[in-house]
DNA sequence: CATATAAAGGATAAAAATGTCTTTTAATCT
DNA sequence: AGATTAAAAGACATTTTTATCCTTTATATG
């Protein structure tokens, strides 16, 4: 029996993939508890994140190819954030998971929707939409670290 | 060369499926151009659409199952919107596609995460979210007819 | 230098989303 | 009733996303 009277508390709506939350735990994780001389293990930000070892694995590297995440290999080595890393753009690390390769700025994927031009769905979702990338390109992984630190965030992830 | 200086035009962030993609297109698509003496062929659909034959079929299936459209098998036969039907909530749409098991109100996809305990992500997407969540709620695909027939947004899909 | 450690890289597997094809069922029309 | 039409249903194929495992490379330490 079913009371689902359109209150969707849960929906699918709005999301960046899997793998992208899991950068974001991952870096926000590494910006709280590491530092240049507080190198974390692979498996040591997978067990408090929640996120399979061997697929976080996979899902560091390619941060750390691209600069987002700093690593060293061998004994006493892991991964941390330097003070480089950790203005990264909160965009650029979805963009780096996810990739630029899904050509959708529309909601319906049309060719000829913008704000001039709008599809039947842009209205609906346009500033939203465009609200949400602002701040997510504005904002780095230091600010969310700030929140964290002054209460206006919180954890665990 | 890449001149990709954070200027995400296009993004990977917001979305629904492409299958919800594909429903809310035809419903739409049936909502301008069918009625009960109108009806459309699955085909019929799929070619101004886009949205390829087979596939459209089987989202049209689980539309009518759920009495987001109305069909009828035979010659004369197809889809159309009942008056009813056109009263049907956006979300609704998305809901009967997507399905309601991806538990994820967070951005994180955090257990522990509201507006009175928010995660580091909250408050980047969330009112962003709640705004566009409320705008599927509220808005009915006679809501979106209104707007291409007074001019306020565009065909073709 | 030999050994241990830990990330990088490559190969493969499982699951989910997307897409296609064939058969069945229901309706219409002669 | 028989033939035709078109959606419903079921089975299957492909692609993408998520996940695991094994080998290689780089670093530190005894």
């Amino acid at each position: 029996m079913s009371f689902n009277l359109y209150i969707y508390f849960n929906n699918p709506l709005i999301m960046i993939s899997n793998s992208s939350k899991y950068a974001v735990k991952a870096v926000l994780y590494l910006a709280v508890n590491s530092s240049e001389h507080q190198k974390i293990l692979a498996k040591d930000i997978s067990v408090p994140t929640n996120i399979p070892k061997a697929y976080l694995s996979k899902v560091l590297q390619e941060l750390s190819r691209h600069n987002i995440v700093s690593s060293v290999k061998g004994p006493g080595g892991g991964f941390y954030l330097s003070k480089e890393n950790i203005n990264t753009p909160l965009m650029k690390i979805i963009q780096v998971i996810d990739g630029d390769n899904r050509l959708t700025s529309c909601m319906l994927s049309l060719q000829d929707c913008d704000a001039e031009h709008p599809c039947p769905m842009h209205d609906l979702v346009g500033n939203t939409k465009v609200n949400f990338v602002k701040n997510l390109e504005q904002n780095t992984v230091r600010d969310l670290v700030k929140d964290i630190k002054t209460g206006k965030s919180f954890l665990p992830l």
